[in-house]
DNA sequence: TACCAGGAGAAAA
DNA sequence: TTTTCTCATGGT
């Protein structure tokens, strides 16, 4: 039947800025603050958001303390290294002689750029897009350094979002990354605070009753979630 | 043992 | 333009 193909990026998503702040409130309730992302340093998120792609967090955890106990963890260091030490240490994180190809391109950019802190006051749309040029980094990937390696007002879209917002029947789940993280942005307003939380809520959600198994027993959301 | 997990790029269709 | 394949470890 015409026009009923599946065209993700003709999708729209107009949530209430009501309906996402009772499920903020809701799983803030539930979580309290998460100071997510995990990183001492803006470097190390920036580290963090590209070994995390695919990838559990507590793996990426062990490639960090590799890159720590080696003192490799700055901008510097890393750019030092060859891909093959690089890969070795950060192998705890799966799909190692990728990342380590994509982290030193991204080093690359940062350092050519005059270093980490030079692209503080870079305007939003352009660090964005020029991001976004770096080989191996995505819009996911992208928007966690936006958000939490410089506190731009971006709303990160990854796998859980798009799993728990299906459940919740306010997004299909297979929007286009573009359209859901515009969706976000407009109803809730830009803020930097809430969209650190909001996303580190989610995550934790996620973990704890949307992945693998459905384990939906005790879940905050459960009054509002059409997922059974 | 088999399957899955917070992605991205390249190749194929 | 869209879909499929590849990359890899570690937990369940």
């Amino acid at each position: 039947m015409a026009g009923t193909q599946k065209t993700p990026g003709l999708i729209s998503f107009t949530p209430s800025a009501s309906a996402l702040q009772q499920v903020y409130g809701l799983l803030f309730e539930a979580y309290g603050e998460q100071h997510w992302w995990p990183g001492e340093t803006p470097f190390e998120i920036i580290v963090g958001a590209v070994l995390t792609q695919n990838t559990a967090w507590v793996n990426v955890e062990k490639a960090i303390a590799n890159l720590k106990s080696a003192h490799r963890l700055t901008l510097d260091a890393l750019i030092g290294l060859d891909n093959d030490a690089l890969a070795e240490l950060i192998r705890p994180s799966g799909y190692f002689n990728i990342k380590a190809r994509r982290l030193k391109s991204l080093c690359e950019f940062l350092h050519a750029g005059g270093g980490v802190s030079a692209f503080d006051r870079v305007p939003i749309a352009v660090l964005r897009k020029d991001l976004l040029g770096v080989h191996g980094v995505g819009r996911e990937t992208a928007d966690d350094i936006l958000l939490y390696a410089y506190n731009r007002p971006v709303f990160v879209i990854d796998a859980y979002t798009r799993r728990i917002f299906s459940r919740l029947g306010l997004a299909r789940g297979d929007e286009d990354y573009e359209v859901l993280r515009q969706g976000f942005e407009q109803a809730l307003g830009p803020n930097v605070e809430q969209f650190s939380e909001y996303h580190g809520l989610i995550v934790r959600h996620a973990k704890d009753f949307c992945s693998k198994k459905p384990r939906c027993s005790g879940c905050c959301l459960a009054e509002i979630c059409e997922f059974k």
